[in-house]
DNA sequence: CAGCTTGTTGAACATTCGTGCAACAGTGTG
DNA sequence: CACACTGTTGCACGAATGTTCAACAAGCTG
């Protein structure tokens, strides 16, 4: 492969780090756990090795930032569509649509986040991040399905439990289909969610799952 | 660390196979991604670094060859404990109290797994271990939930869906267990799961997962 | 004891890695 | 035109990687 010469550009220190963490999120997409490389990201993003630790003193805080800035998106995006919705139920519905689009349900993916999730035990940055998205995403479910219990006039439970759960089944559908995307269809994902709502919502879980 | 030098010994190639992937486990689960490394396993097993070479021509082999032990050992202790159970509602109670159990339900085990599914794309060989233990996996809670079905004389229904799901609530939990340990407790996540087969057992899937 | 087989060793090699650092390019200001 | 400032470059270094290979250790057989 021939290396074409470089044009020299310069660029604000903000636009640059995007430019970083999406160059980063694309190396990782590409190459997985492989991708976490100075040189392999430099040159995705058509840049100098050195530029790179010019702006991350490690290239650990630059896999950190790519992983805030992927977390925060899928969670704007999560939140954002479910909170559309015109009641609990149809929150619910939308924030599980969403969970199974395009952007979100990719097999590529599934290499940068296990790239994510290989830090989580040994970085203290990442654990941050992880433990408040996660968070984030729990609580919006949290949310909605204690609107939708008190519509439903459920006795008392543990919402947080259930949403747990909830949050669980998707995150496991996700993982399943994308280390093998023809053993379902996103159908069919949408469709087993779907059934865990209305179970919830007659208060099939009220029992296990007491306050 | 000082390396005491190294007594020779010799023993059958059965052993010294299992011996080497016992290592690597422990290896992948002490250093999660840092832990693929023909040095490293050797230093934990006590061994040269050659000998793994003359044993598996490539590191890539001797990790799928541990990824093939450790979820076959997973997937008999499943199926030994879902066997046992005297009716379809007890199996499927077994089998989720198992997956819930010390062995599999271990944060370091994410490091491992981990390991193996950032290989699973780039591997047939991996791929293909993936994709048969799933498939027994599967098969035993479809199985399981089929019996419980026609027990309960449901109407017919996508059971493999069903299992699919089942799966993925208890892949989802293990996986945010893992993450975050004091996220919930074990009796909380075995309710999750015993609430989702009291939904099933009462039809609440039938008119989402049509057959 | 010699000879052969089986299992094991560690040095050697070429790559690749993250990081430090001094030099460089372009823009703006005087 | 000179100077300073900001953002960028890529070489250099030591450390670590996977794999190869000729030599070695011990047990078995004759």
């Amino acid at each position: 492969m021939v290396t074409t010469p470089r044009k020299f550009s310069r660029i604000q220190p903000k636009l640059r780090r995007e430019h970083l963490v999406a160059a980063t999120l694309r190396c990782l997409a590409e190459n997985g756990h492989a991708g976490v490389s100075v040189r392999k990201i430099a040159a995705a993003a058509d840049v100098s090795i050195g530029l790179i630790n010019h702006y991350y003193p490690s290239i650990d805080q630059l896999i950190s930032h790519a992983y805030e800035t992927l977390s925060g998106g899928i969670a704007d995006g999560l939140l954002q569509a479910s909170e559309a919705g015109t009641d609990p139920r149809d929150s619910l519905s939308r924030f599980i649509a969403e969970s199974f689009g395009p952007a979100i349900l990719d097999p590529k993916m599934l290499g940068v986040w296990v790239v994510f999730w290989s830090m989580v035990r040994h970085s203290a940055d990442m654990a941050a991040v992880q433990q408040r998205t996660y968070d984030q995403y729990r609580a919006a479910l949290e949310r909605h399905l204690g609107a939708l219990a008190e519509q439903k006039g459920l006795p008392a439970m543990n919402i947080r439990a259930a949403a747990t759960a909830l949050n669980a089944l998707l995150d496991g559908l996700w993982l399943t289909w994308c280390l093998n995307p023809a053993d379902f269809s996103v159908e069919e994902g949408v469709a087993m969610c779907e059934g865990w709502v209305d179970a919830f919502a007659a208060g099939l879980f009220v029992e296990r799952l007491k306050a």
